[in-house]
DNA sequence: ATTAGCACTCTCGTGCCTTGATTGCCAATC
DNA sequence: GATTGGCAATCAAGGCACGAGAGTGCTAAT
């Protein structure tokens, strides 16, 4: 529901200007410097402050003329009466999509969050999480990402371990270096031997195979041919299906919810809380990182655009990431309106940017 | 720090005995009156609703004067002149050590624990994590954990695994059916056969021994017996040492921070702001938890006793769980000081009894 | 079209007052 | 002598008025 209103940023957002008016030289001069300052600061801006900080060569009368036309037409707000201005979505939208200049990371940054992502354990879940825990660190807000849906990837090898009479750990190895586990314990004593063979026998049948192909059918073919207990068989069908299923087929992590205790327009309890019960109920955010797959480059959603009311003050940020060349996940951040816009782009891009370098397909290809 | 003041709970607390004179019945009802109702409402307890709400047999001027003496010898306070009294420290302390009777739980509660434990997957990262979650859902509260020291496990198999030309995936299981991977990218070619010997004699070699008795010389002259790559070598040494070196000893795993939002105690968001900050820190809880592993039940540390003066208006309560019989990780609870002293003691009590069978030792015994 | 001047509006902080809850004390009572 | 009822004293919290400050919108002059 989100997707329809949140615009794309970066392939020249055609649908944005058809849609917005453009505003005169003035206007626009206004409303990015209202939007600035009101980003750094958080205080709403007046027109002294707009002529004393900024040199707009224009006395505040006519700033303040200005200001109430931009309130007119929707892109500013007051919050009350003797108050300065503040950014409607709107004004933030407009200045997202045509006023905003991309930021470009220092070196050190972009070096940053590649040498975080690749230090990573090679675990699917490990990376993905770190790799939030990174953005949030990073840009002191709420970081999301959800994972690759897994049915996509290739078997490479299982490894049924012999750890005991009646425990036999699995280990699933995919094209992606991810790894998944798990220890079953038997009723029947498992014999190593037989073991040895089933691992042999399966690696050779199911080697290239995408995981969603592999079903419990013909896995219990395979296991015909040698007397593995079906209980393995199961745990295998098992672990393929937790890495295929509907259910289990993506996991999203979400972290830094400390970070909003900062931002002053969380000071009132209840957002923080609506916002901290939205976090731990998954569905909304998993719905606008999956919402943003579709698109080439960062997705931007304001306030309202946002599907949850509980939401609106908030922004959020998504960028998909590629697995072998295809969107498979994303990754974004949650914040106050108020953010840094430019720059979360900036850094999420480059988080994105090294995921792909990190998932590019197959590891020999390197 | 904290330990030496921190009483323990279960085996009949001598020490409090010894230090805190008993007080006579009459204050002993009151005082244990006033910490339930304190407990159940958060509002300071007057001698008005002590007489109304419970059936005491004295009037209220008599409740008045046995407060007064309360107050004077430090088992209640005042926040102000004409508020109802709340307890000190030391009247919770008195509450724990002596008045509260211990809670049982249904027997769905403690199989609703016990089931979470089962159904964990058997990773230990996971288990201990799954445990601090549960945890922190029942008792809408913090709750935290550590991992065991895992250099006391033993040894039980080891796999390399090919996943491609340049990259080989390493598997360990210990006795407790744990397992820890990565996934290394050598730079020479590695060879499948020379894996598959490599990790018949490792597992050969290092069948029974402590992870802790596995140092990178022993591994090298292994190696040496077969043509492994240096790169396998110290990977295998670093898989270890990660579970068996200083650094990464042990895990903690703590959750549930949103639920602190509920109490009123943490209204002040520089309250709040203190307590997550020790969250992110690690360090504070970790000294909790390790401290309790020399007790045998639960730990109960009230307000001022706590190392940190930002928990001075918290408690916690842990409880050790052990491995193979012996005290080797803990769990713990961190709440407002009116907290729900007996029935946190008791799911504690049940989680960590729910681990111990976990980790009752060779799976094979079960 | 722009600007200076000015009256107007609204928030925020301060201080004051009232209200209500609770105590501590004292004299009367059992 | 312990207990109790009565009563003045105390203090937080909420409501209200008031002034300061910030910022606007309007109007008349440039």
């Amino acid at each position: 529901m989100s997707a329809k209103h949140a615009k794309q940023q970066r392939p020249a957002p055609e649908t944005a200007r058809a849609k917005e008016p453009e505003l005169d030289r003035r206007k626009t001069s206004i409303l990015g410097t209202v939007v600035y300052e009101y980003i750094a600061t958080g205080e709403p801006v007046g027109s002294a402050t707009l002529t004393q900080k900024y040199n707009l060569g224009i006395s505040p009368a006519t700033v303040r003329s200005e200001l109430a036309s931009l309130d007119e037409e929707g892109y500013l707000e007051q919050p009350h009466t003797s108050a300065g201005r503040v950014p409607s979505d709107r004004g933030y939208r407009y200045y997202v999509d045509r006023l905003m200049l991309p930021e470009t990371l220092t070196p050190e940054e972009r070096e940053r969050i590649r040498g975080e992502v690749r230090r990573a354990t090679h675990q699917l879940d490990a990376v993905v999480d770190h790799a939030s825990h990174v953005l949030s660190n990073l840009t002191r807000s709420i970081a999301f990402a959800i994972t690759p849906r897994l049915g996509s990837q290739v078997f490479r090898h299982i490894e049924l371990i012999h750890v005991g009479a009646h425990a036999t750990h699995l280990v699933l190895v995919t094209n992606l270096g991810l790894a998944a586990q798990v220890t079953v314990e038997t009723a029947h004593e498992a014999n190593a031997e037989h073991l040895l063979r089933a691992t042999h026998n399966l690696n050779a049948r199911l080697e290239g195979k995408a995981l969603s192909e592999i079903t419990l059918d013909k896995l219990r073919a395979i296991a015909r041919e040698t007397p593995l207990p079906e209980e393995l068989v199961t745990a295998v069908a098992d672990l393929l299906a937790e890495h295929t299923g509907v259910e289990g087929e993506r996991r999203l992590f979400a972290g830094g919810a400390h970070n909003l205790l900062d931002q002053q327009e969380f000071r009132d309890l209840r957002k923080l809380r609506a916002i901290l019960d939205l976090l731990e109920e998954q569905q909304t955010l998993y719905a606008l990182l999956h919402g943003s797959l579709n698109s080439a480059g960062p997705t931007v959603a304001i306030g309202h655009e946002l599907p949850n009311a509980d939401m609106s003050e908030c922004s959020v940020v998504t960028v998909p990431y590629k697995v072998a060349n295809k969107n498979a996940g994303a990754v974004g951040i949650l914040g106050p309106r108020r953010m840094q816009y430019a720059r979360l782009i900036a850094l999420l891009d480059c988080m994105a940017e090294s995921l792909n370098a990190l998932f590019v397909g197959e590891p020999e290809l390197e």
